[in-house]
Parts: structure tokens; sequence; C-alpha cells
RNA sequence: UGGGGCGUAGCCAAGCGGUAAGGCAGCGGUUUUUGGUACCGCCAUGCGCAGGUUCGAAUCCUGCCGCCCCAG
């Protein structure tokens, strides 16, 4: 039996009147109901709002976070639950760290997440300073995520809708960040927090999720990349992994291992997809569906966020994807089944069931079976 | 300038007298708090050009143009 709705949990000591919650309010849909429920639990609400990037290229833009219009609307809603919102500027902080990562790791030939990178630092290192600072109990964000207080200390699990679920962005989490966070909406149903949202009178309860990466405004992150590196345009060959030149690119940075689209080379019986990225020879090499199969990835800075951990356990190395079976010899992970699509710079979270383990970054992969197939 | 072959969308390619398959590429959409994938939709009033035969031609005939191969 499915128990009936859960009122979200933050998890606090009594008497709660007596506590401080700092909810991190991105001016999305989520953070607001965060902000929302945690007024109603009694304690005392301070909302935080990170300013990250350029208000100017920002303004206007629906389904992006932490700019310009979506500081009004953070604002706008702790003033309705009549909460203490403050906002912070670490524009320049996030450009050094987030999209300076992010730029690097192109040039590299490697493809980035920056929202791990943005939930490493600016979010789970600055902002949990601010609440420390400020004196809070928890920060509560909006993550779609589950901590739960297992009998060795606070556990991190998946979402209870799977296809919400945000842990694969999580798996950097440190034990003491976890100890210190909450994400009350873990537990609902995307469609619930909507409806929260309305019955509450909140003015983002009808805003667009946000998607993409917040920081590229219309969706085309090479002009970021190439704004900060000025020589990513370099072209080069497309090479088949038979050898084969089989024509030119338009730098590096507009590929990505598994890629189908953009490489413009037709005439061939079956499409062709990026199998890898070799930046010293800015060449990008393709070939067949079946060269994209891969055994195996090489990981690197694993967090371990459940202990030493040994057995079966299953892996994601994508944010939307049912985790696979696979085992951990070391730092390589093995995939029990080949994986398609498998790019280094991205990440590997490992599960055991529904609890998230930790993860670390796909530094290589090993194909599956001989380039020349 | 003898012989043979071929010219169908950006590319590959089927069709061989009955009113232009398919694939690749491209474009658009769906999905998605990373990239990508996947899925759906669109994409030749016209088959090198000009005539002819026929109720009807990409398909047959003639000429021209352009490639390729063999032989000189």
């Amino acid at each position: 039996m499915q128990p009936a709705f859960q009122p979200p949990q933050f998890q606090l000591s009594e008497p709660l009147a007596q506590r401080r919650i700092v909810v991190a309010m991105s001016g999305g849909v989520d953070s607001s109901v965060v902000a929302a429920l945690a007024a109603k639990t009694g304690a005392e609400v301070i909302g935080v709002t990170l300013q990250l990037y350029d208000h100017g290229a920002a303004v206007g833009r629906t389904g992006s976070c932490c700019a310009g219009q979506d500081i009004r609307d953070a604002r706008a809603v702790a003033d309705r639950i009549g909460i203490a919102h403050y906002v912070f500027d670490y524009e320049s902080a996030f450009r050094d760290s987030v999209i300076a990562d992010f730029a690097d790791e192109y040039m590299a030939g490697r493809t980035p997440i920056p929202c791990v990178k943005c939930n490493m630092g600016v979010k789970f290192t600055d902002l949990f300073q601010i609440a420390r600072d400020l004196g809070a109990d928890c920060l509560a964000t909006g993550h779609y995520v589950q901590r739960v207080e297992g009998a060795q200390g606070a556990e991190l699990h998946r979402a209870a809708d799977p296809a919400r679920d945000q842990s694969y962005f999580l798996f950097a989490t440190t034990q003491a960040q976890l100890d210190y966070l909450r994400f009350p909406l873990g537990g609902l149903p995307k469609p619930q927090v909507r409806e929260i949202a309305a019955e509450l009178g909140l003015s983002v309860a009808l805003k667009p999720d946000s998607q993409d990466i917040c920081f590229v405004p219309d969706g085309d992150y090479a002009k970021i990349v190439r704004k900060l590196r000025p020589d990513a345009d370099e072209g080069g060959d497309i090479v088949h992994v038979d050898g084969r030149v089989m024509g030119r690119h338009r730098g590096l940075i507009h590929y990505t291992v598994g890629q189908r689209k953009g490489l413009e080379i037709g005439g061939q019986p079956d499409p062709l997809y990026v199998v890898r990225l070799d930046a010293e020879g800015r060449r990008v090499i393709v070939g067949p569906k079946a060269a994209l199969a891969v055994s195996g990835a090489t990981l690197s800075d694993i967090n371990w966020l459940g202990g030493d951990f040994t057995g079966p356990l299953t892996a994601k190395v994508r944010s939307m994807a049912k985790p696979v079976p696979a085992r951990l010899e070391g730092d390589q992970l093995l995939f029990d089944a080949p994986e398609y699509g498998v790019a280094p710079g991205q990440a590997a979270v490992l599960y055991a069931g529904e609890r998230v383990l930790g993860g670390g970054w796909i530094a290589s992969t090993q194909a599956a079976m001989a380039e020349a197939a």
C-alpha cells in the first residue's frame, strides 16, 4: 500500500519555532514552493538568491534561473509568503569557476556538466557558507532528490518520481554538505508542486521549467565558449575509425561523443556518430553506432557518500536514464552490457537501489569492440 | 572524336511505358535543469539539355552536352 500524501519534512528537531531555515531560491517554481513549505513549518525562513550571471543577457528569458527576472520572481514570492530575502552577487565567482571550467573542458575535447560544477561550488560551498553565517539550522533547495536519515547518518536517495530525479547532478555532494541540506520536494511529483504553488497563489506557479544550460541564453553554447576562448573555432579533419578522412569540422567545441547531428556528411548507408574527440590533433573521430559501444569507463575524483560500498551496483552515465547494472573495480567502472554515447567529462553516478552511493567523472572509456568493426 | 558505360534532390541510390522507393545529410517538432541520444514530421510538378513516338515517357527513338572506362 502506498501511503497517502506525506507532507514534506525538513528533518529538524523540535521546537520548529526556534529553528532557522535558509532556502536557496532560484526564482523558479520548485524553490519557491520549498520556501513556502518552510514558512508553514513555523520556523524562521530566510530566502537567499545568488545572482550568477549578467542581467542584460538574461532579462526576459523564460526558463532560466538566477538572473534578472528570476531574481525579481524570487523576491515577489518571498514578499508573498512573508519571509526575508537576500540577494548576493556571485557573478564573478560563477564566471571564474563554472563558466570558465565549461569552456576549458570543451577546449580539452571533453563534455562538461556545468550544473554539477555549480552545485559543487557556488551552491553547496558558497551558499552553504552564507547559510551557516546566517545561523541557519539547514539549507533547503528545490532539487528532486531525497535525504533519508539512516543508521549511519544522512543518505542521499533518488527522487520518488524517477522522471524528475536530479540525483545525477548531486553525486559530488559531500557527507558534511548532505548533513546540512534538505530536499523537501524529493518525495513529490512535479504536478503536485505546481498545485501547491497555485494554491498558495505564488506568481511563479505556471512558470516554465528551466532547461538547457542556465547561462546560455539561446541554446548556442558554442558562442559562449568562443567568446571566452577565441581559438575555439579552429577546424580540423573528421576521420572515420577505419582511417578515412570524411570531411572537415568547424571546431571541436561543436561536437560531443555520441552526437549524430551536425557532421554534415551525406551519402552514407547508415548514420555516423562522433566516437571520440582528439583535442591534440583537433580531429573528430566518427564511426557507426556499433563503434560507440563501451564496456567500461575510468573514473576520476570519485566521491563516496555511502562509505566503502562493495557489491552489485547500478550506474547512470546521463541524467535521464535508468541506472544500468555495473561493477566498480578500483577506478574502473565496468558495465554488464555495453553503454552508448559515454563522453569523457560527463559523470558516472553510482547507486545501490534507490540510494546514491556517489560517483565520479568519466576520464576515459574502453571500446566494447575493435574500432575497425 | 574507335568502342563501351553513365548522367534521378546537397550526397548515395531504386525505378526500365502508367503518372518519382529508400538511405545519408539538412530543416522543424516532441522528450530533457548538462552534452548527446531516441522518436515524429518536412524535404524532386520533376528524372543532363532539346526534339520526337505514344492516350500516357525518368523509362522508347534522334541529336547535343558532360563525365568515366577500354583501346589508340
